[in-house]
DNA sequence: AAAAAAT
């Protein structure tokens, strides 16, 4: 048996205030006496469950106990009743395929590639591996039979301890991929990390919320979006799920934290801040998952990232498990990302690069002054060819937050019901937003990048680039807002001589994805500066035109003694003949997918 | 050059 985590908790506890790494002690803690185990607040018992792990729960009978855990479950809202009052409840189990409305005839013959040191083998079924009974009955509150290609993988990965770099294509199931094995960890160890919780609260003061696991993510919006689906999974089990990000009032969210968290879910800024106020500890952290990594590891990022991960008292790499997810990894992105990894497995499942051939891409040469023209054409088109009255939504990219605005009034004004969100709205404004576009009041959505990485909106039919990105990368995540779970999605780009840098990447990852590539187009990308030989980053990181993820360790020397690669075509399902096409307006399920 | 993320 490998040292557990509890075993290096207990270390660092031991050596807590004589360790190499410096202890990381909050400004409103340093002039106080808290440092002390042996301070008379150490044995004080707190009230509830507050502070980390359910504190103080020596001097509390077994049945104060198990009434305070009935209490608690009995007020623990049920969150797929919540859901059902949304179109998605339209889900149903349609179609026969049985997955909740999840097109799994598309997710056939994947590409996998996998390397690294005594990987654990992939699962065919949920039920292969013991996740135990209530997050098992979790799994069929949502729909789910089968588990996806990402979850096949990552799932035994992470339920086996391992650190893992996972790149799966975009709406393919990677929440709860990264969720059960925490919540299945958690469960499994809760006796021990409660002990520890609870000295952890003595010794940091009852208002610190020591979590047991932390996942972080871009956007706000994409927190909560995460937090609502962690929600889920983590239904009666006893695991508690907080969110923390910015914009909001901060009150609530300290309120949810003192009744004790188990899995928070945060924005770098706003975890910060709660850290520096002494109200969050990472002290306890024991899985920390990185949701869009790659965009959390870029330039403007990366140094609040890496002060969170080694400079605010998380356990290091080896005494955490650390997991990296993203539909894009570029090289430059895997070498930073190793500094937080320890003996890791790289997975990639899927066309990454390319997303997948279920989205159905264009690029239309426009140029600038004519694109609000050609943009209500093909909104005219698409309303009248009619949705056989089903919700059809439009998403529309821009570049800028101005543009944004300006748009949105433009399409308003001349009779399109439309709505924007960017980052200087304030935070009620974009939830707004987003509600009246998901909800299908204002079928299209005018956004910045703000909403190009992860959001899971059922229904969008057709994203348009109204302004192409200046990165492949962020192409790939806008357009993976449509063709979710399974379902097919048309991407329209309009380009122009303002986007000649995207020329070349752009022909190439339509010509992987199998895509119609305009002879026009062909010509721009061989005359491109950035063309030529093959000096463009894309064939390097995403393995040379064969499929999505490729490992950057293999090219280096830093792999240990028992590093292999497999590289193969998987198909986890009885095959079939065709692959049917089922367009993104008809009833999905997607919740919980990405 | 732009966007996001704390107040």
């Amino acid at each position: 048996m490998t040292m557990s985590w509890a075993d290096s908790v207990e270390d660092s506890n031991h050596g807590w205030s004589r360790s190499t790494r410096a202890s990381y002690v909050p400004p409103p803690l340093r002039t106080k006496g808290f440092a002390d185990p042996h301070s008379p607040s150490y044995d004080r018992p707190s009230r509830g469950g507050g502070g980390g792990g359910g504190g103080g729960g020596e001097r509390r009978s077994k049945g104060d106990r198990r009434r305070a855990a009935a209490n608690r479950e009995s007020r623990e809202p049920n969150p797929f009743d919540l859901s059902d009052k949304f179109a998605e409840l339209v889900v149903a189990d349609e179609g026969g395929n049985g997955g909740g409305g999840i097109n799994f005839d598309a997710y056939e013959d994947i590409p996998v590639e996998v390397s690294g040191a005594e990987v654990p083998p992939a699962v065919k079924a949920f039920a292969e591996i013991d996740l135990g009974e209530a997050l098992n009955l979790n799994i069929g509150r949502c729909k789910y039979v089968r588990p996806t290609p990402v979850q096949r993988h990552a799932i035994p990965i992470a339920i086996a301890g391992r650190d893992l770099m996972a790149c799966a294509q975009t709406g393919s199931g990677k929440t709860a991929a990264f969720c059960f094995p925490i919540i299945c960890g958690i469960m499994k160890n809760r006796s021990s990390f409660r002990a520890k919780g609870a000295a952890a609260a003595a010794r940091w003061g009852r208002n610190v919320a020591c979590p047991i696991a932390l996942i972080l993510s871009p956007t706000r919006e994409l927190s909560c979006q995460i937090h609502e689906e962690a929600k889920k999974f983590a239904y009666q089990t006893g695991v508690r799920v907080a969110v923390a990000y910015g914009g909001a009032p901060m009150g609530h969210q300290l309120r949810e934290l003192e009744k004790g968290v188990d899995i928070l879910v945060a924005t770098p800024g706003r975890l910060v801040d709660l850290i520096e106020r002494a109200r969050v500890s990472l002290k306890m952290i024991n899985y920390l998952t990185l949701d869009e990594a790659d965009r959390m590891l870029d330039m403007g990022f990366e140094p609040q990232i890496r002060k969170i991960v080694e400079q605010m008292g998380m356990p290091p790499p080896g005494a955490r498990q650390t997991m990296l997810f993203s539909a894009t990894f570029p090289t430059e992105i895997q070498r930073l990302a190793s500094d937080f990894l320890s003996n890791y497995i790289f997975l990639a499942v899927g066309r990454v690069g390319s997303s997948t051939d279920l989205i159905q891409q264009r690029v239309e040469f426009v140029e600038e002054m004519d694109k609000r023209a050609y943009l209500m054409d093909l909104l005219h088109s698409h309303r009248e060819r009619g949705n056989h009255g089903k919700l059809a939504l439009t998403l529309v990219f821009v570049e800028t937050k101005r543009g944004a605005d300006a748009l949105e009034h433009w399409l308003s004004v001349n009779g399109f019901p439309a709505t924007a969100i960017h980052g200087d709205k304030v935070q009620m404004e974009r939830e707004k937003a987003l509600r009246l576009f998901k909800s299908g009041a204002a079928p299209i959505l005018v956004a910045t990048d703000v909403a190009a990485r992860g959001l899971d909106i059922p229904h969008v039919a057709h994203v348009i680039n109204f302004d192409l990105p200046k990165d492949i990368d962020d192409y790939v995540h806008r357009i993976g807002r449509t063709g979710r779970a399974g379902k097919c999605g048309l991407a329209t780009a309009f380009f122009n001589e303002g986007n000649l840098s995207m020329a070349k990447p752009l022909a190439e990852l339509m010509q992987e994805a199998n895509q119609e590539v305009p002879p026009w187009l062909t010509q721009y990308a061989q005359r491109s500066p950035y063309g030529g030989g093959g000096s463009g980053g894309r064939n390097r990181r995403h393995g040379g035109g064969r499929f999505g993820g490729f490992d950057y360790r293999r090219d280096g020397s830093s792999r240990g003694g028992n590093y292999t690669t497999s590289s193969y075509y998987d198909s986890g399902y009885p095959a079939y003949a065709s692959v049917p096409c089922v367009y993104a307006n008809e009833p999905v399920s997607a919740s919980g997918w990405d």
